[in-house]
DNA sequence: TTCGGTGCAAACTCTTTGCACGACG
DNA sequence: CGTCGTGCAAAGAGTTTGCACCGAA
């Protein structure tokens, strides 16, 4: 994390933007952090200690999204989540509908097929997005697997 | 798309839901339509010919999508399409960046590789999304290849 | 006749923007 | 010191909802 800190200011000073508290305070919670985070999240967590808007979450999230540091992405349509992406590989998720929880995988082979498909197309395939919805174990669990 | 109607008409009748010129008109126009719709699209068409507003329009789509008659599905965040599924077997999509074009394939082996993910980890998988972004072969071509 | 459906406009949620002040470089 | 970034509040975009009237059953 210490590692894409310096990437996000890298990133900052090449395109010549100021490095700011309030920016550096959201880049190290959302790099910091493994899960999926909305704005509203991160400015309700940060404002206790710090001086800070929603709006400059939203910006600096842009920033850090066009850095390729974090990843936006949209489960249920309400909001879009927020996670970092440096040093994961990249990967897909599954979505309890119950509990909302996301859980990650990754596969190779899913990969390659898509890839391929892409390809066969003549798309130049420039990222993609595979959420699986379902119910995950625990609450399968809670409700007796009746579903 | 006759067929795909009828089980709408099923489906309000089933529910003691009334049929309405409104209803109908919205279900027509999105069942015999293959593409993604917005909301608003299809409240821009229809107005010229029948009395009708956006919030029937919205509220007729959910009861589409209940009726698992009619997919909702988000693609670049900004508002939800909707397309139907009847007729069709499931499939993905490739947005293209350029032109917000779709276009839709299907590969089994993707569907079973996915299913085997989800069971793997304990995942009663419902349904899934799979969208890859990039440029279509025409923007391409336009573009002379250079990206 | 009776609810449920409709249109309209207002409300809501999430996100973006305009502006004047403040602080990074 | 000149910008660029900030907080604030207001504006936007898409979707949902409350309400009084209307029309399907």
């Amino acid at each position: 994390m210490e590692k894409e800190l310096n990437m996000f200011l890298k990133y900052l000073k090449q395109n010549k933007l100021k490095v700011t508290p309030q920016r550096m305070k959201i880049a190290e919670f959302v790099l910091n952090d493994h899960g999926h985070l909305a704005a509203e999240e991160i400015y309700e967590t940060l404002r206790s200690t710090t001086n800070i808007s929603l709006a400059s979450v939203y910006r600096t999230l842009e920033l850090l999204s066009r850095s390729r540091l974090v990843d936006k992405t949209l489960f249920t349509g309400d909001k879009i989540s927020y996670e970092h992406t440096v040093g994961h590989r990249h990967h897909d998720h599954l979505y309890c509908l119950k509990c909302h929880e996301v859980f990650e995988f990754h596969s190779d082979k899913l990969e390659d097929i898509q890839n391929r498909i892409a390809h066969t197309r003549g798309f130049k395939s420039e990222f993609h997005s595979l959420k699986i919805y379902g119910v995950c174990g625990e609450c399968r669990k809670k409700s007796g697997k009746t579903q």
